[in-house]
DNA sequence: AGGGTTCATGAAGGAATGATGAAGAATACT
DNA sequence: AGTATTCTTCATCATTCCTTCATGAACCCT
């Protein structure tokens, strides 16, 4: 399961962070709505723990654009002001619930729970596409049913791919994704290339049915439904 | 994503430049309002970046000439003055979004991106004429709802195409835009014709009846809707 | 109608891009 | 340390795409 968290007090997040990995979901911190924004676009989450009150883009603003952007992901939202208004402005633009600070730990592990659980039941973390099926969070890749062995950086790829699907994606926003901040922009090797060949491969995928190459671009899923 | 920047503050114009560079843009800076309707001309644009304060023609003449030439690009306004008229007078003049000098690169880098998701949310990134759209962000083309496949020059021109529709666009306007820094202008080759050819045969445009020629200038796009 | 210009078309060689197999380097596992 | 797995790099092959050119058709002007 991956919970990303918004806020912009480092000590908190910190607490928070550390109680989430403990109970063995992964965990991505930010401290501002921009960069939360950012993994929004690139990376599937199961959950989202958002403060309002944040620098510049704040947590309502993260809200509404996530939401008009489809990102369906549950939100529980946290804030300092324990007043109403927020609460009601807050449930009014998406959020999924709201917990006001200060908070116990325990109390916040609680709700996290619920969420995953009411959300769970919509297998929010499958992503799926012809015959294939990803579990983001148990990284369960089934083709045909029969569950398939991928390496690490395959199971980014496809996820990534699956994603984006019906979006033509370059090399280039693969590589940000998949190898993030150690990423050589300049490299000439044809890296991508040879993970994507080999997920065809394990994927059944001879004529690039699943992936297919978008000369001069890079690769795209299709899905019809 | 292409940007276009038009301030007439050389340095400011420079960072803001860099910043958006580093963001993986691509960025035309101009310092006048004469300039940046050349530009606007020649070339799509995702978002404009204006300031108001110009010499010769300021920020709110190239917005109304923008519009009247139906150049629909969001703008967002850059100003020293921050008071409420000119706002006002930019929204009406069919601004998108504002932002008072001094600001920090950090909040300019947040409207930008809004401005975009914004944009691309509304579709701004389908284009379609007659029995044919493309949409530039996954690449899809399709001509009566029936997918075509395009090699990238082809894509390049008739997105060039479609974007300025109802405008004669010279074969030297396609080079600049679809070959760009390795274009060689004095070629007497008839590439671009060739290219047309296939485009046309590719979209059963057997008579012209999508791209015209326009003897002794080029092509255009007709949209009679 | 004739001459000149501009555009359309088909074919072909060369350039660019992607696919593939294999081997060495890096990493994780025992 | 030794083994197995995964990642990266490289050379080569296959394919697609781009460009060029020769030729024919359409258009414009006097």
């Amino acid at each position: 399961m991956r919970i990303l968290v918004i806020d912009d007090e480092p000590e908190l997040l910190e607490q928070i962070g550390r109680a989430l990995i403990e109970q063995q979901y992964t965990v991505d911190l930010v401290t501002d709505g921009e960069k939360a924004m950012e993994r929004l676009y690139c990376d599937p989450y199961d959950l989202i723990l958002l403060d309002i009150m944040l620098p510049v883009m704040d947590g309502f603003d993260v809200l509404r654009e996530m939401r008009a952007e489809n990102i369906n992901t549950p939100v529980l939202m946290l804030t300092a002001k324990g007043d109403i208004e927020d609460r009601v402005k807050g449930l009014d633009l998406g959020a999924d619930d709201y917990l006001p600070k200060p908070f116990s730990i325990a109390e916040l592990m609680a709700r996290v729970r619920a969420l995953l659980r009411r959300n769970s039941r919509n297998g929010s973390s499958l992503l799926q596409v012809k015959n294939i099926k990803l579990n983001t969070s148990t990284r369960e890749i089934t083709v045909d049913n029969k569950p398939v062995k991928l390496t690490p950086k395959e199971f980014l790829i496809l996820e990534f791919l699956l994603y984006n699907k019906n979006r033509a994606v370059s090399r280039f926003n693969i590589a940000e994704h998949v190898w993030g901040d150690e990423f050589d922009p300049f490299t000439m090797s044809n890296n991508i290339d040879v993970h994507v060949k080999n997920l065809r491969r394990k994927t059944n995928d001879i004529e690039g049915k699943l992936v297919t190459t978008v000369r001069g671009v890079g690769y795209m899923v299709i899905d019809e439904s």
